[in-house]
DNA sequence: ATCGTTTCCGAAACCGGTTTCGGCAAGGGT
DNA sequence: ACCCTTGCCGAAACCGGTTTCGGAAACGAT
């Protein structure tokens, strides 16, 4: 095993002079201060035994010299590895591909505030998935892991918790009330979604849900009913579909509700992708978006914007939510108590030219009373 | 620092034998074989001066117990950390994104393999990327790093070089063949567009190349002038537009053209957001793509699939890149010669519906010979 | 039988940190 | 003046591996 090392110099220096080039080490700060290294790092790590005294100057060594110390060097004793891990399944459907990238950007924003690094997998079934964070957790690779797309009933939990290692959901997942996690309120958008179209004088009103293993499936029909409720609206089973998170599956939802015998006049859907595939449907049968059927969407994927016209659709701040998961996470490794770690934000609705008053429309009377709710 | 470990545990057991849960090291394997840790070591990493006795010997024992040595430990001495980094700069434009989800799958399937992870971070600038890799590299985060989107003048490459850091180029530079590197053959695709449109009968074609700086611009023109001789076409100034890889960008380009006194029967993009850009164009000029106005793109994100009509493009298999990457970048961290690990692959022409024969045809009498040149 | 060579493994140092333990000196109380 | 704390730091062990060094046993050759 002989491996040229960047180290292997054999320049004569003063003794006592770290050479140029090499990496600073704690020894070197303790010899430059006259001190021990295990004083050093004491005062480094705010031990309650070192005089404040010493401690500043300790501190101010280590930064005009440049002092950082190696990570898995300590994590040998520390047990910290100071990385946050992520296992991205991409199977199926792979809707979370447009929003990846800006999630990504948020957690390794996140993480690097807080001297912490990410350290992804991928997998593309739930076996390697499990698999993988298994081999993860025994090498020890990440101190922490953040979960997305959590399920309704997720088996990486399970092995989390057992495995005594810290994580943080995206996406709460209900009964479990003592789990970190952050969550944009899908159904409180799906409620607003029905609230606007009610304004505009729709009636029949369609829902083509996402993925019913995942957590924001029954959260955001949940919404969406509760709109129907409380703008006096009649919901239709013919009108409401689920499991639709691609453009075809969505297509063919749409095709079957335009089909029925009362057809909605506007149509909500719990992923963009699905209001992309209303967009086709709506072509083929000759219906003009907007005018002769509306639809919104959430999630707020780029391609939305480029559609004609414009889908309206609620906006998730994907970059916010890695900046926030990260910092629960990191928090949570530190031992903060979990209950305290739970985070909620507000999807944004973007009004842009996908919807519009309903067909034939007999002005509701009951229009204006919606805006007070709101 | 009082920190609840999970190894905590008092419970009394055989001293021999080691706790149930707890990670197996390398001195529990030693002592259930009655030999030194050091001779554990040097049998598991191939010393030559182990018998192959005890080397088989040791190693069935190492899996029975299901050994396996932290990486953050054995980085102390090795300097080897068992991690690829990956920066990854989304400014501007970001038409990387639909890519990324399956290029991570491809580096991480390929690093997975040689018992590598992947680290990555993310930046928004250029500075920030090269503050980035100088933390990453000072922290030692990991043993190499891949580059992804090589520029003509790449200050990463010096950063590394000074630094005498393995790494891989996503994409050739020219001048340094001494760099290892995996490259789509743009160029070959750009010259294959422009036969196919010969073929067709297109005499005014017009290339829309991309972002300048990058190295596959000129690669890619290159393969257009080539083309366009190997064609005996005339090469119009006018029908020439670079920097252009949003819709928008592509939008204005193609609109200049279009107005340009001889117009382009067919536009070749140098990607395939600009192909949806010239999309965007010919609807707003009344024009049919693949009737009036033929395109085609490169790249094959899964949007052209779902345009109207379907966009001809050249796929790049970025699965495939991210593994033939990582495999490059672990060659060169053991030390392999670089200019043994240069690979280049081949785009995919998808035949869709975005071509069609040139509008006022006089069938060019050159139109067969382009056939037997492929 | 003697004397080098090899072959093969144990002992111990090492990597760069962290953490425990103990002791010296200053300070406080009587 | 004496004892007991308390504050503060050095010495040394430790974390889980790797690598160097040296020596005992087996081997081969004289």
């Amino acid at each position: 095993m002989i491996r040229g090392g960047i180290g292997a110099s054999m320049s004569f220096e003063g003794k006592d002079m770290p050479r140029k080039g090499a990496r600073v080490k704690i020894s070197d700060v303790s010899d430059a201060l006259g001190l021990t290294k295990s004083t050093v790092s004491r005062a480094l790590n705010h031990y309650p035994d070192i005089s404040e005294t010493t401690r500043t100057r300790v501190q101010a060594m280590a930064d005009k010299m440049g002092y950082r110390p190696l990570s898995h060097a300590q994590a040998i004793r520390t047990g910290l590895v100071k990385s946050l891990g992520l296992v991205i399944q991409m199977a199926d459907h792979d809707a979370q591909r447009p929003f990846l990238s800006t999630f990504l950007a948020g957690l390794s924003e996140g993480a690097s505030t807080e001297g912490f690094t990410l350290t992804i997998a991928t997998s593309n079934s739930e076996q390697v998935t499990l698999d993988t964070f298994k081999s993860m957790i025994r090498d020890h690779k990440a101190d922490g892991f953040i979960l997305p797309r959590t399920m309704v009933d997720d088996p990486r939990i399970a092995l989390l918790r057992a495995a005594d290692v810290p994580f943080v959901l995206f996406g709460r997942v209900a009964g479990a009330s003592d789990l970190p996690f952050y969550d944009v309120k899908g159904g409180a958008a799906m409620h607003e979604a029905v609230q606007h179209l009610a304004v505009l004088g729709h009636r029949q009103i369609g829902f083509i849900n996402g993925g019913t293993q995942y957590s924001y499936a029954p959260t955001r029909a949940d919404g969406f009913l509760r709109g129907m409720f409380d703008a006096g609206l009649v919901v239709d089973p013919a009108l409401m579909a689920q499991d639709a998170v691609t453009i075809d599956q969505a297509r063919i939802a749409a095709d079957g509700m335009l089909a029925a015998s009362t057809p909605p006049t506007a149509i909500i859907c719990a992923v963009d992708m699905a209001a992309l595939g209303v967009y086709e449907t709506a072509a083929a049968r000759g219906l003009k978006i907007g005018y002769d059927l509306s639809v919104i969407g959430y999630d707020g994927i780029p391609e939305g914007a480029h559609v004609s016209p414009p889908l309206s659709t609620f906006a998730v701040d994907f970059k916010h939510a890695g900046l926030r998961l990260s910092d629960l996470l990191i928090r949570n490794i530190r031992g903060e108590n979990p209950t305290g770690l739970q985070e909620t934000a507000t999807a944004q609705f973007l009004h842009r030219g996908s919807t519009g008053p309903a067909p034939h429309s007999h002005t509701n009377s009951k229009g204006g009373n919606y805006e007070s709710e709101l």
